[in-house]
DNA sequence: AGGAAGCGGAATGTTGTCCTCCATATGGAG
DNA sequence: CTCCATATGGAGGACAACATTCCGCTTCCT
């Protein structure tokens, strides 16, 4: 279907081969910075990292937006195939684990992908879209593997959404002690979330969060009130 | 050793009886404010919030430092209590559980305590006491729990740690949507905590944090890369 | 009433961003 | 090999946030 590409779409008359090279370098660079220190790197930043002034990010990328659009382009397809993954699994539970710990690795790789998740960007169609996509599939996990006898009962989808945004802040705390440090934490959350024979689970006082407050919490975070600066001009 | 002063014991001369009321406002705002909003409310706000002028502010705070380290002064002294508080109960486990729920409770009401434990202010030697102060008696706490039985005995005391880190983070995450839903989580992090029969407990692949990385992971922490600003001038 | 103590808030200095502009350099078509 | 459309680098403009200072005016207290 496409075949002369660069990033999203074919440019009507192709690139000079430097342009070119310094495009296809931009993106790598940027890629590694943004994985390194989540979208608040700066422009110049990447620009300085990749050998380059920031005159020449500016004439491959608009603005800050287009960057970061064309880097996560495909973000989406990537989690829609986790989240096929995890139910084409026959155990709900196996399914549960595998769509938390998948969701995981990628933030923990990347925190300009974690960024882009928990809404940095202010407005965002993408992010409704996303969180539109993965709720049924969520809710069916959830509710096989609590059928399954695996999950324990007075647990939600939305709470799963919950320990997932605090796997993704423990996962980043002990990130300098180890890329892979966080998986000991997540066992001992998901050794929280089986399922026990008779008064084995601790009872829950607080209610589940439903799910227009969970909305709440995601425009409400932010991660740390952390803000990706909006355009000028 | 000094008399003349200003901030946290009796001043020399009494102040002027307008000033003084300033003085417990700005404090009483500043306290409001910093627990709402953490340690990055600026001090503009501050005033503006204390219906009064900035000059007025720093006429009695030298600077921004000054305030919050009279806001703070208090802070070991609890911290001490809860710790002394857990290490009296019989069960370790009880004693564990309340040291991570109380410490819970004074972050989830007041942002700004959150920062200063998380070593938002760069320096600070406050910060090292009390780790000092608490590595002692949780290591004693940990080790009484698995002995009786009641804490997975794979886990140590750096795992405590890491767990109310991201504890503290899932705790405002939800915090909109009510003040009291992290109990929630923290319960299900309770359970994953157990000690189980026979092969109840998940293998642990990834090794404990030592002591020497989780001091790192402190250190490179600054809660989502954000920085409480330093002096100019 | 008078002066010391206190007050407000405009002004200053600094840092950190995004993005624009334009003099200069360079690839590649002819 | 020449020439010029295409690219490039990076200085500089425009903002925004803050911490902190300064000083003319106000308010207490004696």
């Amino acid at each position: 279907m496409d075949e002369g590409q660069i990033t999203t779409t074919a440019p009507a008359r192709p690139l000079r081969r430097d342009a070119e090279r310094n495009r296809q370098l931009i993106l790598a660079t940027a890629r590694a910075l943004f994985a390194e220190r989540g979208l608040a790197a700066s422009l110049e930043d990447v620009a300085r990292s990749a050998g380059v002034g920031v005159g020449t990010l500016y004439r491959h990328f608009p603005n800050r937006e287009a960057l970061i659009d064309a880097l996560f382009a495909d973000a989406i397809d990537t989690i829609v195939r986790i989240v096929d993954e995890a139910l084409a699994m026959p155990r709900g539970w196996d399914g549960l684990q595998h769509f938390m710990v998948a969701l995981l690795e990628l933030q923990a790789r990347d925190k300009g992908l974690r960024d882009v998740l928990l809404a940095q960007r202010a407005n965002d169609p993408a992010d409704d879209i996303l969180r539109e996509r993965i709720k049924p599939p969520l809710e069916t996990l959830v509710q096989r593997a609590k059928e399954q006898g695996d999950l324990r009962a007075d647990m939600v989808a939305a709470d799963v959404s919950v320990l997932e945004v605090a796997a993704v802040g423990a996962a980043e705390f002990v990130a300098a002690a180890g890329p892979e440090a966080w998986r000991r934490y997540m066992t001992i959350v998901f050794d929280g979330m089986r399922a026990r024979p008779e008064g084995g689970n601790s009872r829950l006082e607080q209610p589940p969060i439903d799910d227009d407050r969970l909305e709440v919490c995601f425009e409400g975070w932010k991660y740390g009130s952390r803000q990706i600066p909006r355009q000028h001009h």
